[in-house]
DNA sequence: AACGCGGGGGA
DNA sequence: TCCCCAGCGTT
């Protein structure tokens, strides 16, 4: 016996009246949003990779400047990748501004600056993956592809009563099946952004407006009175604590120390004063650190304070050392020196930002 | 399938 | 506090 999918469509689920009644509330309801100006791909492209896993209000002034500082793919592919960081900053999984300029070059150099409108060439692209490939395919090109992200997975797991755990990769895939069976094949676009709208506006996480609702009449879960309990979704676990040492280095000419994070991993290629695992160095064998590494003898002047990050699945502690350098020779740390009035250039995460301001209210 | 990867909004 | 957010790449 072949394996069947694992859930079942209620039986008086009407799917044409439910895509009528979404589409119709969409195109009236829609806010007005930056990147719905027009269907360049580009732009959606920009706009989905921003929008992962990132509010909507958050989005739209990052939007606005990137769009500004690379109109096109041209623009975007001759940037360098420290001045797209530093257009990022701030905003977070840094590694989507590092894959979108590597696909954008890859469109200019593979595709003559087009982005693809072929599903498989698309998802070929670094960044692009299931969501994001038919985001662009029906938002862009007007293609019958299912878009499914927490909204959709959160819409349809009330409107069709799916239980299955959401946090589960497989679940993904079973809606993206049933939704490309369901879906509107006239207007793609206005069904997959229909459906996040309803997730964001009105089939909220908690107290779902289920009144407002313009397709109440076809959600199973209202009819059962079981919104709130859907969808099911496994917790995520505890993040683990880190502590760290950030060293705040003035050197005779009165410039400081940055150095550049490693090219993979957590903040990739940002910028920070440097750091130390508070495992490997204290106070002390920091300063005899530098004494037996680099020659070089520093003085700790003050210890303005402690700074607390939290990441998704780490919690970090950064306490704070400023010194100086004793000497005016070079020091052989791979890093640079600049005036604390130029760190601003440099693409810098958060949690520096925040020993940044330690510092000067002190 | 599980994990690493930011930062912020809202209850 | 906790959950969630227009997810993806790596292992």
């Amino acid at each position: 016996m072949s394996k069947t999918s694992s859930i079942s469509i209620p039986v008086l689920f009407d799917h044409q009246a439910f895509s009528r009644d979404l589409i119709v509330w969409y195109e009236k309801q829609k806010r007005n949003l930056p990147w719905r100006d027009n269907q360049d791909p580009y732009r959606i492209w920009v706009s989905e990779i921003m929008l992962q896993q990132t509010q909507v209000d958050t989005v739209i002034p990052y939007f606005k400047h990137f769009m500004n500082r690379y109109p096109t793919v041209y623009d975007l592919a001759q940037a360098d990748e420290q001045d797209v960081l530093k257009a990022w900053e701030g905003l977070g999984y840094y590694s989507r501004a590092r894959n979108l300029h590597e696909a954008v070059k890859e469109v200019v150099a593979t595709y003559g600056g087009e982005v693809p409108g072929d599903k498989k060439e698309l998802k070929k692209l670094k960044g692009v993956g299931s969501y994001t490939q038919g985001a662009i395919l029906s938002i862009a090109f007007d293609q019958a592809e299912p878009a499914v992200d927490g909204n959709v997975m959160r819409v349809m797991s009330r409107v069709l009563m799916i239980d299955e755990d959401i946090a589960k990769p497989k679940t993904k895939t079973v809606f993206e099946d049933v939704i490309r069976d369901i879906m509107s094949q006239d207007n793609p676009s206005s069904y997959n952004q229909g459906l996040m709208e309803l997730g964001a506006l009105i089939c909220q996480p908690k107290n779902p407006k289920c009144d407002e609702c313009p397709v109440q009449t076809h959600c199973e879960a209202y009819a059962q009175g079981v919104q709130t309990d859907l969808p099911v979704k496994s917790k995520a676990k505890k993040q683990k604590e880190e502590t760290y040492v950030a060293l705040v280095l003035r050197g005779a000419d009165g410039r400081y120390l940055i150095e550049k994070r490693p090219d993979n991993g957590l903040l990739a290629n940002l910028w920070q004063f440097p750091l130390f695992s508070q495992s490997e160095f204290d106070e002390t064998s920091l300063i005899n650190h530098f004494e037996t590494q680099y020659g070089a003898s520093i003085t700790i002047t003050s210890r303005p304070g402690r700074v607390k990050h939290v990441y998704s699945h780490v919690i970090w502690h950064v306490d704070i050392i400023v010194a100086e350098l004793n000497e005016a020779k070079p020091l052989d740390y791979e890093g640079e020196w600049i005036d604390l009035n130029t760190l601003s250039t440099y693409p810098l995460p958060n949690v520096q930002q925040k020993v940044l301001e330690k510092l000067s209210v002190n």
